[in-house]
DNA sequence: GCTCAACCTGTCTAACCTGTCTAATATTTA
DNA sequence: TAAATATTAGACAGGTTAGACAGGTTGAGC
């Protein structure tokens, strides 16, 4: 369940925070307060919900995101694709890059709901992507499945900078859609707005 | 989001705010409201489409890139900061990376006014850069100088890319500087306050 | 060049919403 | 646990609104 702070909710709309205070006090948004000082926290549905019965542009970030987008980064396009092919079929969306520039470009781009990283690869450095998903606060809820034929230590940093899980290479299919599923379970389609994720 | 209110904008296009609140009205300029008094808001990108549309001038601080900021892709760092140095010095704001994964997210994050591009890295494609950012709607009006070793027909390739100058390896500083200002002159700080230059 | 109508823009008003500032303190981060 | 950051309520200053009216600009017709 996400919240968020009135600060937050006001650097959203481009409007300060007293003024979303102001709005929960007249009841115009819905909010729940925290016992302590009594911190406004509002649910992003009911922000959203606020912002579109108001006509307010809802920003990029809490729109919706594709919640069965997975970005694959791995030099071996092979392996990327294979991985491509079996997440495809258990329904994903699946992008697939092969270098660190597009790598990049994507992630930001495309706000993933999953990332499957090999580490060792010329040009990218896994632990580099890591650790910016991991600091990034629009990644913030991104997960990060590394998939890597490294040695034990490397995996072992992978867990440590904030990998969700780590699969030693190789490993068979089944498990990568096992992994997956649990950490980015495909949302069953009753009240989700997209059309093509309920096609499955 | 960053929104402007009539007043803001009345000021940038050198208007009363009566004025912004009647093309609001007519629908000439796209706006929302807050629910409290019914407040415009205005996204910027909106406004400043609507200049466009209009043949108004739009502000500096409107444009939508950062005006003294450039990007160095370079994967030699020492070469990287020879050039961040010289710019520096002349007055830019300079970022430097030296791999392709930090030149896609800062790319993408910063906007930069102005790419230094190296061709022949290992593990960033000097071209795949160049392309994307040709394609780019957001970095419309990046300029891009290439600055490589590269061989004659690779330097040809890029200017039909859409490279804006290429510099062949070696040149002097003082060479750099001269397209660099060429291309993306430092904005005069005069210290006008936000709106006030539009009226002369 | 002049007149006139049509229309756009600026000014003014009162009401009231929004932004700014403060000190205190809860929450988050290291 | 300590330090850094964020949030709160209240008071006040400043900005924004709609409507009405006046002044200015534009373009057509003579």
């Amino acid at each position: 369940m996400k919240t968020l702070t009135t600060g937050e909710a006001a650097a959203l709309c481009g409007v300060n925070f007293r003024t979303v205070i102001r709005w929960v006090e007249k009841g115009l948004l819905k909010a729940h307060r925290l016992p302590g000082r009594g911190d406004h926290r509002i649910l992003v549905e009911d922000f959203v919900e606020f912002l579109e019965c108001s006509d307010i542009p809802i920003p990029m970030n809490l729109q919706p995101l594709n919640p069965a987008l997975i970005l694959v980064i791995d030099d071996q396009i092979e392996v990327a694709r294979s991985y491509e092919r079996v997440l495809r079929r258990t329904g994903y969306t699946v992008e697939v890059v092969t270098d660190g520039f597009h790598a990049g470009i994507k992630l930001l781009s495309l706000k993933p709901n999953l990332i499957i990283l090999d580490l060792k690869m010329p040009g990218v450095d896994g632990f580099a992507v890591l650790k910016f998903v991991r600091q990034e606060k629009s990644l913030k809820s991104t997960k990060v499945l590394v998939a890597s034929g490294a040695d034990e230590s490397s995996l072992k940093h992978a867990i440590e900078l904030g990998a969700n899980v780590v699969l030693p290479k190789p490993f068979a299919n089944a498990e990568l859609v096992q992994e997956v599923t649990r950490l980015s379970p495909i949302p069953n389609d009753t009240g989700v707005p997209r059309g093509l994720q309920s096609r499955v």
